[in-house]
DNA sequence: TTGTACGCGTTATCAT
DNA sequence: ATGATAACGCGTACAA
């Protein structure tokens, strides 16, 4: 067994020496900035490779006033959705010099009024909200309060400076109860979303609008509280199937209640599409691996974190935001919707 | 709109400063350093609140040649996987100085060789790597030759100096032929993992393992290949079902396949637990969100993740890791797997 | 127990 | 187009 030499990085000095050059050329060099002719720098550029010199980091951001850190902050129970979220920031982030720090929160409340704390001990030079903390008042005021660039994933609360990147959650829902009812479904209840999420309120309100449009009464009873976990959407399809009047069609606010759902049908021996129709939301991984498929909302998750992104970065280098971005929604039928029996 | 104020962030001088003492005290405080009186630390903490005072982490990084930084290196499909294995690492550093850099790869190729130059290019203090980079040669042979401190999380290989928390993957899965065999399940196929991942290795070989000592003979035709994702699992389940003699219970090399076989079953009309038992391997979300719900080996990836990122923390700062570490598996029985037909 | 002085490897300013 | 030199904010010998 070898001990490992303690060998010394080439640094930003040895690479000007050994190029005949000063330290600033080679810094233009790694920095892309003009000014250096053609030939200087592939003398840098092959003094470099040479060396095997990889400009410190650290030094970097301590000169350079920047980390080129970015935190992806989020509080969601599921996995799908969080991968989503993550992958659409780093695919953004692919080829550009930032770095991605992800900082799951237990709950709100983690979050709220610490995140300048949190963004200054980790010295992020911005942070991407996701919900529900894009949605969080204290939190966007503390961003807003110390000036710390910002973007917004999916928002669905107004009051805020940063770009967004949205999607309209309440048409979206509508667009859902416009299918079931255009199923011939009169009966059809929701379990809810967790109430810390803006979104659950969003959702609910398409729901009651899109009955409203279709001259049906919004009916308390079908109206089930989750938590956007499969279990809470087991335990609210569970007592939503046990009603006397039951439903013929129950949306979830998330895939993951709708799995829930759908496990409570299989329970209790109701089958689904053909004695219960069930749409959920998000698009998420669960929704095309559960059985029957779930109908849902395509929520490009991805996407919108990739835009947001995007958008953080064009406000940390430039100062300036692209205008807020609004993503289109997508209804994808599946087999988890039927019309409703005669 | 208010513009932001240029507020320069107070610095250890502004702190000594305040306090009355040189730098070096200061310094010695927010390092946890002996020797400072304590109504010396009270003064230096008082002013350091006082100004909000938190260390430039550049700085520090510069001085200290160490970033606090580590990477969680992985190439997994499975969403359930991924969150868990960061849910684990992350839970290990709440309370130290660490932070966490996510290092998903689309596939070994695209890791294997860049790890270092992906290292310095961050900056990070050491890696944790997960599977199936864990397993990688050329990764373990670079990150042994740069000395670049780092974990195993799972591992199926030898060849390594580093400290890991691994399974015993083969033992496993021949505690779920045992279960089959128990049930009295004669023919038994298996969708196998990603051939990339030296675990797929070790179930197929705990698989032929497992019927071996039941007396039975392994027959090539049950051996389906998988990828360990769901889209492969449904297609192997389904090429399984359609054979002349089929299988009676299948054994996925981890849970999303199996959910995919369980989608395969529906389709192709074979109800499970009744006419096909199916078993699956992680334990992880999706378990327990299909129905039936999953017969299963439980791999505590978390506490995993978890283990051999407090390896690495010792290895980076006592330069001596923690022995080799062993976990047990264990054996979920649930809805997915009953008694063979007569 | 406390302080001084230097170095870490860059970026930035201002010459040239 | 290029270079000299001063920050950047902190850790660390070494001294007191």
């Amino acid at each position: 067994m070898t001990r490992k030499p303690a060998t010394r990085h080439a640094t930003i000095t040895d690479v000007a020496d050994a190029a005949g050059v000063s330290i600033k050329t080679v810094s233009r060099v790694f920095n892309d900035e003009p000014n250096v002719r053609p030939l200087t720098r592939d003398r840098v550029v092959k003094a470099a490779l040479d060396l095997d010199y990889h400009p410190n980091v650290a030094a970097r951001s301590l000169a350079g006033r920047r980390s080129f850190l970015i935190g992806l902050a989020y509080e969601n129970p599921s996995p799908n959705y969080v991968v989503d979220l993550q992958t659409g920031a780093l695919e953004r982030l692919k080829g550009e010099r930032y770095r991605l720090l992800v900082l799951p929160f237990a709950d709100v409340g983690a979050a709220s009024g610490k995140m300048q704390a949190i963004a200054r001990a980790s010295g992020l030079d911005g942070i991407v909200l996701a919900p529900p903390l894009c949605d969080d008042a204290a939190t966007v005021a503390e961003l807003e309060a110390c000036g710390l660039p910002y973007a917004r994933i999916a928002p669905t609360t107004d009051g805020s400076h940063a770009p967004d990147v949205a999607m309209d959650d309440r048409a979206a829902t509508q667009a859902v109860i416009d299918h079931l009812v255009g199923l011939g479904h009169r009966r059809i209840g929701i379990v809810r979303g967790d109430p810390s999420h803006a979104s659950a309120t969003a959702r609910l309100e398409g729901y009651r609008a899109g009955l409203k449009a279709h001259g049906l009464t919004a009916d308390p009873v079908l109206e089930a509280q989750g938590a956007y976990t499969f279990a809470s959407g087991y335990a609210a399809g569970k007592a939503l199937l046990a009603l006397a009047d039951r439903p013929t069609a129950i949306f979830a606010s998330n895939d993951d209640m709708a799995a829930g759902v759908l496990n409570a049908a299989y329970e209790a021996g109701v089958s689904v599409p053909g004695a219960l129709s069930v749409v959920g939301f998000d698009d998420s991984n669960i929704a095309s691996v559960v059985w029957p498929r779930l109908t849902t909302v395509h929520q490009p998750i991805r996407e919108m974190a990739h835009d947001a992104t995007g958008a953080l970065l064009a406000l940390i280098e430039h100062q300036e935001a692209p205008p807020h971005q609004t993503m289109p929604f997508q209804l994808v039928v599946r087999g988890s919707t039927g019309p409703a029996r005669a």
